[in-house]
DNA sequence: GCATTTTTTTATCGATCGCTATACAATATG
DNA sequence: CATATTGTATAGCGATCGATAAAAAAATGC
């Protein structure tokens, strides 16, 4: 791993020619490309092509295709990624929205390919090496697992009713995730999308505040 | 079109050497080829293996590749298209219901790929022409507009509220069945699927019984 | 029989795939 | 300067892609 060490003091000095490209700006190009058109389907030309270099210099980077896809899709979790959405909100149920609602906004931009790059990969690997799909699902099953984690929580702080099944809950919305990503590259606009989203929020199990004061947590 | 004029007396004697494959079962093969590889990924190679053919008989029974995958994809909407559980349930509650449990259970068989073909389509088409992803994006809509009809049908038969979104509620429940595709492909349980099919069928607005004798019908 | 028609098999075609050998350019160290 | 080291650019590798040309094979019409 350690990339050049980029702490400390600007690093050491690098012997040979210097690179005359952005990584990181190659890197979200190419996660642009993988993001349109899958991983099979997005070619080592099409990738040099918006990446503005030659296929040695790719390759000499990031060693090979599956390899990028591999960062590709680790920059995506980052900086898309489902736990974005998740830090401040209070409750489960608000955690769960806001993560429904951003997925829908997103998929529906204009300025990206639409839809889950992960939902997408998932679907176009079915050459890949068995690795690759193995992360692949990972990554996908890493979204249900935050979700499942959140809802927990909401459980134990007593914002979610203490008789719900997280993980079956968590299944359903990882479900909406994926249809919405689908959807969303059908060309579903982003008020339908929208609606979907408060249609689905309304299955959020809600505490019945009856006599019993709440003092779960 | 006419092909061969099947009608009538057995038809006329062709002349030339008679094909000597099935050419319905070769097509079968093809749709399951498509089915579990998306279009793109499944080359003419895996094709004219899974039928038993050599490509110049592929080609000269069915066209060309994207040909192939449009009568694989009509195959495949008649034998497990999203018609078949509608017609004899009375109410729309109940029609959407056995549809998604029809898909639940379809979409987890052990026999077959997993998935829906033309979720599956959607996604590996990157590269296709526009004409098939016009195709594709249409057969799935087509799914759509069944829901929403047949919800509509039940506004007026009186089993589904009078002030239902149609539109919006087939956009829901396709949605999901978008979703159960893609999480049957990553190799969620049949029992998992199921109990998310329960869950959304909750959202399905009941008929207040109130004193309103229900006359709408 | 022989000619005609259609399908079959065999052997590719040119294009593109992922990937790399090689030569050259640009920097560091000495 | 020379030398080492690293990145870039050109060109092309073998493999596979979708699709076909050519010839042999199997039927009909005469």
């Amino acid at each position: 791993m350690k990339t050049r060490d980029a702490s400390a003091p600007k690093a050491a000095k690098p012997r040979g020619r210097p690179r005359s490209f952005d990584r990181e700006a190659a890197l979200a190009a190419a996660v642009e490309v993988f993001w349109r058109k899958g991983f099979e389907a997005a070619s080592i030309s099409d990738l040099t092509e918006a990446m503005g270099i030659n296929p040695p210099s790719l390759y000499a980077a990031f060693g090979d295709k599956e390899q990028l896809f591999l960062e590709a899709a680790d920059s995506y979790s980052r900086s898309r990624g489902d736990e974005c959405p998740y830090t401040d909100e209070p409750t489960a149920r608000g955690a769960i929205e806001k993560l429904l609602t951003y997925m829908a906004r997103e998929l529906s931009e204009g300025d990206h390919p639409r839809g889950c790059m992960m939902v997408m990969a998932a679907a176009t690997s079915a050459n890949a090496s068995s690795r690759l799909q193995k992360v692949i699902a990972e990554k996908r099953n890493a979204s249900r697992e935050h979700m499942r984690a959140r809802i927990k929580r909401g459980i134990e702080e007593g914002d979610v009713p203490a008789d719900t099944d997280a993980g079956a809950l968590a299944d359903f919305y990882s479900t909406i995730v994926a249809g919405l990503s689908t959807s969303a590259r059908d060309g579903t606009t982003r008020k339908s999308l929208m609606a979907t989203v408060e249609r689905a929020m309304q299955l959020f199990p809600a505490v019945v505040k009856r006599k019993r004061s709440l003092a779960a947590a």
